[in-house]
DNA sequence: ATTAAAACATACAGTCTGCATGTTTCTGTG
DNA sequence: CACAGAAACATGCAGACTGTATGTTTTAAT
């Protein structure tokens, strides 16, 4: 029965299962959310069964810790090509939320990172995935500024990278459900440079 | 079988099934999360029999959000409730702030209002609770800043409310899972002053 | 009193998740 | 290259849950 099935080895099968997947419930993930989607559904798009699904992830779940870590490595690498090398350190932060919000018009990626993910995994949960990705760079940019003298020394980094990437999810939330986008990147950067302000 | 069962309206019948509903459903839903409370759970609990439940809300999602909308509105009384009326409008602010922190420290609250809420009635659906009650104050309390001269008058109103209301958010969050509350609140602090700085 | 309607209870159908148990494909060793 | 043994995958099953359809009781209205 296995005619011309070229011989594969086990590391290959694992990681073509585990990558087709990953894909399929990223698809579903996307267009329906979390709770919708049915673990039948994700199998019979991947071409596997529930078995192969249970085999390499221990509930679903984990499943879709596997597709959120995936996704917000693609966000991070979307918005970190945005900010150049020659950029001022304000400059940077600002280039780099606007490329973050793009990255989150993608449809569904808003539900996935920013609502079912939260929810599935906890905070703590999501926090891991972020902090091995975008967060990383939103406190780098906010340290980068602060030694530049342009946030106060006195500034609660971790905190404060906390409630700034926070505050871009909220944004990125509501431009999808209608919300007026100038007035949130304008309210965004408001934000910055009250910062930088009280530098004075 | 009827022996001394007080005859009732039917009006109070159903205020009464929907209370006790309502109020067993808010205890599993902070317990245990929306997705790890069943049904049968709540009604066991309540008293009632699944029927019921069904007779009175639409669906599982129906009844969440009625706990929703009381856990909102017993926050946001608590919010207000520390903001009295001889302060000055930023004065006001924090204080008000720093209430809504308290109140979200109740065991369970975050989950169901900031996690469990928005992934399972949307953001906009949470938006529209928020908006019959906490945001209102927060928004009110911008307002009056900005109207004393104490914020930037070209500030988009609606776009910084949600923001800082997410910073708050995400501070509340924070500080539960072990955060530096200390750390966060100056984070808060220093936003707001950032903003009014720029008024300069 | 009697009939309608609202409130509530019971029963059922369909679906989903996680696991236990097969079967097939690869890996390592003599 | 034969042949265990393990890894990868498939199939089948048990328990649970949601929503609805249908029954029963309590209130309302004439």
């Amino acid at each position: 029965m296995q005619d011309k099935n070229e011989r594969r080895t086990n590391r290959e099968r694992s990681e073509t299962t585990r990558a087709v997947l990953i894909d399929a419930a990223r698809k579903l993930f996307i267009e329906r959310g979390y709770a919708e989607t049915a673990t039948p559904d994700i199998v019979a798009a991947a071409g596997v069964t529930r078995g192969a699904l249970y085999h390499h992830f221990e509930d679903k779940k984990a499943l879709f810790a596997a597709v959120a870590e995936a996704e917000a490595e693609a966000v991070a690498a979307e918005t970190e090509g945005a900010v150049l090398d020659g950029m001022r350190p304000r400059e940077a932060l600002i280039k780099g939320g606007e490329a973050y919000l793009a990255a989150l018009a993608q449809p569904g990626r808003t539900r996935l990172l920013l609502l079912d993910g939260p929810a599935v995994l906890g905070r703590a949960g999501m926090d891991e995935i972020d902090n091995r990705h975008g967060t990383r760079s939103l406190r780098g940019g906010i340290v980068f500024v602060v030694q530049a003298g342009g946030l106060p020394r006195d500034l609660p980094i971790e905190a404060m990278t906390q409630l700034l990437a926070s505050a871009y999810d909220r944004a990125a939330l509501a431009i999808e459900t209608g919300g007026d986008a100038d007035a949130y990147r304008a309210a965004l950067a408001m934000l910055i440079d009250g910062l930088a302000a009280l530098c004075g």
